[in-house]
Parts: C-alpha cells; sequence; structure tokens
DNA sequence: GTTAGCACTCTCCTAACGAGAGTGCTAATA
DNA sequence: TATTAGCACTCTCGTTAGGAGAGTGCTAAC
C-alpha cells in the first residue's frame, strides 16, 4: 500500500496520539499537536480518505478516528521508529538477566517479570527447550516397590523428571545396571537418534523387561519432545487490568481464563512466532479474546542451544515502538551474556 | 455468645439465604421461605436485635440484613451442617488424586484445579514440606568450569535442584568423590542432624576447598528449610470473578495483584492454618484485600512425611457448608490414598 | 488544493421521577 | 406480654429528558 507523505504523517499522528491516550482522535488534536502546517479541515480530508482505505476507523459519527488493525499492521511495518533504551534500563536488564541464578527455570521467570515490569503489559515466557538434546547424566531412583522415579540433567541444564511405574519383579541391582548403561550408551548423544535397535539390543545385553525398559525411554523421549507443550511463565498478569479497554469485566475473565490454559498460550505463543521479532495485531491472532490483543514475539537463546519463545500481550492499542526496542534489547542482552 | 432457638433460626436463615443469593434479606423472604411460624413483624424485631449485637449489618435504612463478619463466625462455629460429598464427587477426588502420577508436584497441581473447580473459589495449595527431611540420593553434576548443578532426591519424593558456583581449581574427581562422600553420609540421615563437625571432618578427610563444601550444603540446607517460602500452586484465579462481591475492578486488581505475589500468599496461608481445618474469616484475615475474603485451610499429607497446606479463597459470603466438606473429604481422601 | 464557517450528530453527564423493596413504629389482637 | 397488621417513610435503581462538549461533513470562499 502506497501512502503520500502527508497521508503518512496524519496516520502517524493518529496512532501514535492514540497509543498514548486510549481516546479517538480528532482533526483538532492533530493540528495542535503536530506540525503538519495545515489546518484542521484538510486533515478531515484525509483521515475520511484513510477511513476510506480501511487503516482508520470511527466509533460514532462524530468521534474522532481510531487506527483499525490494519492501521496498526501499516505503522508496525513502515512508520516505527525503534527508540534507544535508556542506561539504567540496559544496565537493570543486565542485572536481572545475568547468569548468576540457580537454573534455567529461574532466568525465564525472571525474564517474565522483568518484559511485565517495563512494559505494564503482560509477559509469557514458554519454557526453553534444546534444539538437540543430550543427556549428561541419568538416575534412576527406586521410590517404592511399584515406582521410580527417573531424573535426566541435559548438556543445557535442563531437567528431566517423571515418576515410572515398575513392572513387578525388578530389583534393585536390575535398575542400577540400567543406569550404568542408560549413562554410558546415552551421555552426549542426541536423544532423538536413538533407535529402537539400541533398545532391542540392551534388551539382551541386560536382561532387563522390555517394558521397563520401554516406559523409561517412553518417558525420556516424551519428556524432550519438541511438539510437547511445555511450562509457562507468565509475569504481569493484572497489567491488562491497567488498560482501558480492558475496564470491562468480560473481557478481563475472557483474557485471564485464556491465560490460565497453559496450552492455548504455548500453542497461540508459537504459532505468532516466526524468525526474528514478530507482531501479531488484533485480528491476525486466532479467534477469541485474543482479537482484540497485540502479541508481540521473538526468540530467546540460554546459550548452548538452550532456547525457548517469549512474548508480550497487550491491547492492540499496545506500544509498539517501545515493546520492538525492549524485545530486540533482551534478546541482544542474553545474547551477550551467554556468549560470554 | 448464647442465642435463643428462633434467634439462631433467624440468622441461619439470612446467612444461608445470603450465601445463595447475595443480596440483602428481607424480613419477609424469610417468613416466606423457613418455616418459622411467625409473621415478617416478628422476624423483623429479631433482626433489630440480632444487628444490635453485631451479627448483622443494613447495607442502608430500607435494604435487607447481610451477616457481618462476627455472623458468619458465629454460623461456622455453631450453627453450620457440613453436607455429605455425592458419590460421583468421591469417586471424582480420588481418580484425580490417585498417586499414580509423575511427581508430587503434580499430585499438588491436580488438587489446585479440582479445588477450584468443585467450589468455584479460588484454590491455593503450598508446596508440599517434609516433616524430616532425609536425602536418599545427591547429584552434583558440573555444568562449565565455574558451575555445577546440584540434584537431590528427597526420602518423600522430592526434588531438590541449585546452580552453585564453584570456587576455581575444583576438578572433576574432587567433584565425584565429594559426591561419593555426600551419599553415604547423608542418605537416609535428617538433613537438619548435619553438625558443622561432619563439614569440617570431611574438610581434613576430603582435602575439598571448604568454600565449595559450604556451598553445597548451604544450598542443601537452604532448600529444604522449612521457614522459607516454597512454590505455590493456585487454581482457579478466575474463579473470583464470578462473585457479584468482586463485580468491581478495584478489587478485581488488588486480589489478583495479591495473588501473584507468591511471597504474600504463602505467608498468608501459613499464617492462617492450624490443626485441623481453619476458617478465618474477613476482618480476622490481614489487612487488605484479604479482609473482603474468607480463607478456609487444611493440612494435606502425601505419606512418607511430605505435607503441605492448602486453602480456598472465597468472598466473607463462602458456601462454607460446602467448603468445609469438600476440603474434609480432600483430606480423609488424601489419607485412604497414601496409606495404602 | 486549502480553509473558514456552520449545521448536524453522537456521547456523556446530571437531574428528576417513579417503582419496588424493606424497614420501624403504632395500635390492635390473642 | 408477645405477636401481628397496617402504614408512613427511606433508600436504591432504572428510566427519561435535557444540555454541554467534541467532532464531523459539507459548502462556499480564497
Amino acid at each position: 500500500m502506497k501512502l503520500d507523505q502527508r497521508k503518512r504523517q496524519v496516520l502517524y499522528a493518529i496512532v501514535h496520539n492514540y497509543i498514548q491516550t486510549a481516546e479517538p482522535v480528532g482533526s483538532r488534536t492533530i493540528s495542535r499537536r503536530y506540525d503538519l502546517g495545515v489546518s484542521p479541515a484538510t486533515i478531515r480530508n484525509e483521515m475520511a480518505d484513510l477511513e476510506e482505505m480501511g487503516l482508520l476507523e470511527q466509533p460514532h459519527t462524530s468521534a474522532g478516528r481510531i487506527p483499525s488493525d490494519r492501521g496498526y499492521r501499516f505503522y508496525v511495518d513502515s512508520l516505527l521508529r525503534i527508540p534507544a533504551l535508556t542506561k539504567q534500563e540496559i544496565t537493570l536488564m543486565k542485572r536481572i538477566l545475568s547468569s548468576r541464578m540457580r537454573s534455567a527455570e529461574e532466568i525465564v521467570q525472571q525474564l517474565a517479570k522483568l518484559l511485565s515490569a517495563l512494559t505494564n503489559y503482560t509477559a509469557i515466557v514458554l519454557g526453553p527447550r534444546e534444539t538437540q538434546v543430550k543427556l549428561r547424566q541419568v538416575q534412576l531412583i527406586p521410590l517404592n516397590d511399584y515406582q521410580l522415579y527417573l531424573v535426566g540433567v541435559t548438556d543445557g541444564g535442563l531437567l528431566l523428571n517423571r515418576m515410572i511405574d515398575i513392572p513387578s519383579g525388578v530389583d534393585a541391582e536390575t535398575l542400577e545396571s540400567l543406569q550404568r548403561w542408560l549413562n554410558e550408551r546415552l551421555a552426549g548423544r542426541p536423544l532423538d537418534q536413538i533407535q529402537t535397535n539400541d533398545l532391542h539390543a540392551l534388551k539382551y545385553e541386560m536382561q532387563v523387561s522390555i517394558d521397563l525398559i520401554e516406559s523409561v525411554m517412553d518417558e525420556l523421549l516424551g519428556s524432550v519432545n519438541q511438539h510437547e507443550v511445555g511450562k509457562v511463565y507468565l509475569g504481569g498478569t493484572t497489567n491488562i487490568l491497567n488498560q482501558p479497554e480492558f475496564h470491562d469485566l468480560q473481557k478481563v475473565r475472557a483474557i485471564l481464563e485464556l491465560l490460565e490454559e497453559d496450552v492455548l498460550v504455548w500453542e497461540a505463543v508459537s504459532q505468532a512466532s516466526g524468525d526474528g521479532i514478530t507482531v501479531s495485531i488484533g485480528s491476525e491472532n486466532p479467534e477469541g479474546v485474543m482479537q482484540e490483543c497485540s502479541l508481540v514475539t521473538a526468540e530467546y537463546r540460554l546459550g548452548d542451544g538452550l532456547r525457548g519463545h517469549f512474548g508480550l500481550l497487550g491491547p492492540t492499542r499496545m506500544d509498539y515502538d517501545r515493546v520492538l526496542a525492549l524485545v530486540q534489547g533482551v534478546c541482544t542482552t542474553l545474547q551477550q551474556l551467554f556468549n560470554m
């Protein structure tokens, strides 16, 4: 879509003003606050044109204009000017995200808090995955006669843990040798390359019940499976309540109920995200409350192939400038921290 | 406080009716729905008495009465009749809470979901603690030159995991022997009985840097410390939105913000809970939004000394009958499941 | 092509009003 | 003496009407 310079200015002014005030923007406001050098009447004509092009909307006949989803899209694609972050913000990020933390889980939790605090929107962080999972160590810990506890640590420092039912008649020694075998054979080897052949070999080698081996391997593979829905970390869930567009209990309920469903959130974010930073605006989102929201997503990396997605969820009237700046900032900060 | 039979009936009727309808209860309503055998005028006199005693309140002159916090207190202490659970509810509980789950964490998560689904209030479950923590196994897994990963499994099946900084100059062998020592000495022994003596012995025995030992032990002890704030699991956070008393964005925000702060929630629940089932009504709670809520808490046990607290948070106009029945039911169900 | 002027439209706020629900008091009743 | 019927009174809530304010679209002049 092509727009002449003045139309771009008018659209920019409306989006910019509406993002700040949440009030429909009138022609007089624009001519007062933005120096376009033309009168309100001229601006009104431009506004009528922009509305016809589907970039603006009018809540009712005698109100100012607000951007449509397509208007935001044009803004994000062509008008946006990403501001620089302040030094304080950068230092804060570095401090909060520094790897001197207890686990990847904690970093990710902090990331959610950080993002929500800095933006006043809701932050969503999908638990980290490894691009290629290699086990560092596996432990089979018998809990009682019919259950054992499988604990695995991956190369990236992720923790896998599952309870497994033991077929009757498996003794501690068997478990121990199975554990030794697993550690010898699996350590450092990409998990998804384990073939059923290996398992059959194991069966003969070890005389271990194939049931047990299969459940152990199933859990192991299952828990690292890329397609599975992992943990979801949220930050600033209540921030939506600050947005005037959500001063309505129905909407608040809808969005909070959505956020309570890890599966839905996971899917929404993973579907929205692509390479680099992604912006998904209003109706571009899957149907439901999400259509009144915008979602900015990106990929984070915690070194060693440990990676995941995160996003910021706000109203379509989101402060894209700032959000994009912060998302970019977080990505590069993490990169810096984890390449040292 | 003593009340004659008729006053008790009137108070019961008002609390009972108000819990169901959330509307102030008038004298006519009572005489119609509850068979007290007297006219509205008589009931009005009783109501005036009950108000003077501080058990009822009047939102405004020409409205019906609603129970005061003290009124609810009297109801809970003296008038309550706990109903029996239906067979379906009991089966559901057994199914959901059956120990055929992957970990204690998952049981606890399910518990939160179950409680909130059955009651339509918000469920809070504090992560399980062990009365006396004994380690079953410890592993020290080097991640890189300056960090290791400490993973411990307790007798009760709890998972402890912490990242630990390594003082420079510690090699893999040292770690391995430290790990062996820890497993030999700590396995099955109550952790809180470890004395600094043992650590000094270890220092000489092993020639390991005391720094390292200390950080490992600190983390180990710290992560099981009874006073520390642990994980908080919530269920049905949005359920409060169903309550008419929270059809007000200010209140909703206040309570949701509270629920976002694990520390506050943990403290509120642990402070409220005592032996057995506890009910904390409105102003009996710590100041803030909680004063408009009631909290029913109890202790759960997952066998083997693994235990914690859980609670249900709702408006003071909470359905105490049902909530108490369910809380009781959950406790006994868990007992049955984990004593098998 | 741009602008001033003006009639018109729509929202939002406030005040007024009546219906409805419930009380408290008084006087009659069992 | 305890209970009840009757009634005036109070307060909320929903509806309606009117006026201020903001902004538009159109027309005609520049």
